[in-house]
DNA sequence: AATCGTTACAACCGCGAGCCT
DNA sequence: CAGGCTCGCGGTTGTAACGAT
């Protein structure tokens, strides 16, 4: 709602920080925690409003920033993240272990967009800038599902975030109780406080992006009374937010159970043992709150993958927007996923999805170095003009990453 | 050495969401 | 429920550092 003063007060100093203000702050924190921002100031006997101090701190005295060089693995993040959820620093930097979102917004401005733009890609829509001239083909449509990919990941950040905050609430009696000295303080919302318990966690989608296909369905565990299923292929054991290597080695399985400690999307199939089930509903582990307020979130136009069939024999996915039914088998192999989603119109969903995540399936090398350009050959090789486009769209983004992975000096010529 | 242009990054600004009273 | 307050986010600006001429 309404505005608050903050620096419009006459009095208050602006500009670069001093490193005698800058130690006044630390102290400060040091000592108390930053408690109300607004307050802080005057308390810590600095001549700045508590929005500035707020700033200084979190991108730049905060203790767990990293500083320094972008590694080609942030880089790629940044960029595939970027092309999932655009500019949503904040969210990216949740998936960069101590890097600021102020950071890696200057990075991607100074640095990396114009690299794309030199390259004839265009930053904002991660395509090549000729491809506008295209129709209302299959890339576009991918590309639109791609960004659906997006909206689905930004909402579910916007949960975990949120999630974030309400542990952050709960725990703070606890946290009070801790030392003052404990050099910790942080902001509640800011990504390095969020509760990073165990490994970072890697984005779902840029995950199943590189092949993540961890663990083998089995009519058991669907047939559970409460199986829940990670529609995204969440690997929640995964060390590093961009670490892929070693998932390639077992490509081809659809993972089943996103529940692990930090997990809050889920697919909740409330059905008998004996597998059937209809009307399956959108569970968060934390409150369904957060998935209805999906609906509301700022991109405005989240799909409702609101029911999840199961029989026998299928397992279905539907949606206002998109129908997907695959196969009970034992698991979900990439053939099986190819085929049974053939019959799927090319704008759907799940196909892109599927797609992207089978395109990768062979070329393991995407997130290290040494990668080749994928000619998806073998059974990544579909027929007709939506397996064409899908293949441009691949061979896009393969180059992408190529090129951030391995700046050869033909490559590096084109930044 | 001086000037000008470019780059990189810290800091600021304004908006909006959510909380509190 | 309304309105005020706080905070976080993303866009933008200011400026120091660097490089080219």
């Amino acid at each position: 709602m309404g505005r608050s003063p903050c620096c419009d007060k006459v009095g208050l100093k602006k500009g670069p920080w001093t490193p005698e203000e800058d130690q006044k702050l630390l102290a400060y924190i040091e000592e108390h925690g930053h408690g109300s921002w607004r307050a802080l100031p005057a308390k810590a006997g600095l001549q700045r409003c508590g929005k500035s101090c707020r700033l200084r701190w979190t991108n730049y005295l905060r203790p767990d920033i990293k500083r320094g060089k972008f590694t080609l693995q942030e880089e790629q993040t940044i960029i595939q993240l970027h092309a999932l959820l655009g500019n949503r620093w904040s969210a990216i930097a949740t998936h960069l272990p101590k890097r600021t979102d102020n950071e890696i917004k200057n990075y991607w401005n100074t640095h990396l967009k114009k690299r794309l733009m030199k390259m004839g890609i265009d930053p904002v829509t991660h395509k090549p800038k000729n491809d506008a001239l295209l129709s209302n083909d299959g890339q576009s449509k991918n590309a639109a599902n791609l960004s659906h990919m997006a909206q689905w990941e930004s909402a579910r950040l916007e949960a975990e975030a949120r999630l974030a905050r309400q542990s952050k609430l709960r725990s703070s009696s606890f946290q009070n109780s801790i030392t003052s000295q404990e050099f910790t303080a942080p902001s509640p919302s800011s990504p390095l406080s969020k509760p990073v318990v165990g490994p970072v966690r890697c984005l779902d989608v840029l995950k199943a992006w590189n092949g993540v296909w961890t663990k083998p369905m089995n009519e058991e565990s669907i047939a559970s009374a409460s199986a829940a299923i990670s529609v995204t292929g969440l690997a929640r054991d995964l060390e590093s937010p961009t670490s892929t290597l070693g998932y390639f080695e077992n490509p081809h399985h659809i993972s089943t159970s996103g529940i692990g400690e930090n997990s809050t999307v889920l697919y909740e199939f409330v059905g008998n043992s004996s597998g059937s089930s209809e009307g399956v509903i959108m569970h968060n582990e934390e409150s369904e709150e957060d998935w209805k307020g999906f609906g509301n979130s700022s991109t405005g136009h989240l799909p409702e993958y609101n029911k999840v069939g199961i029989n026998e024999n299928s397992i279905s996915f539907t949606s206002g927007l998109h129908d997907l039914t695959l196969p009970m088998d034992s698991t979900w192999t990439a053939e099986s996923l190819r085929s049974n989603t053939e019959h799927i119109s090319p704008g759907n969903f799940v196909e892109t999805f599927t797609d992207l995540l089978l395109s990768h399936s062979g070329d393991g090398d995407l997130s290290e170095g040494g990668g080749t350009e994928s000619d998806n050959g073998g059974e990544g090789s579909g027929s007709g003009n939506a397996s064409e486009n899908c293949e441009d769209n691949k061979n896009y983004w393969n180059s992408i990453f190529n090129l951030v992975n391995n700046p050869s000096p033909s490559d590096s010529a084109m930044f």
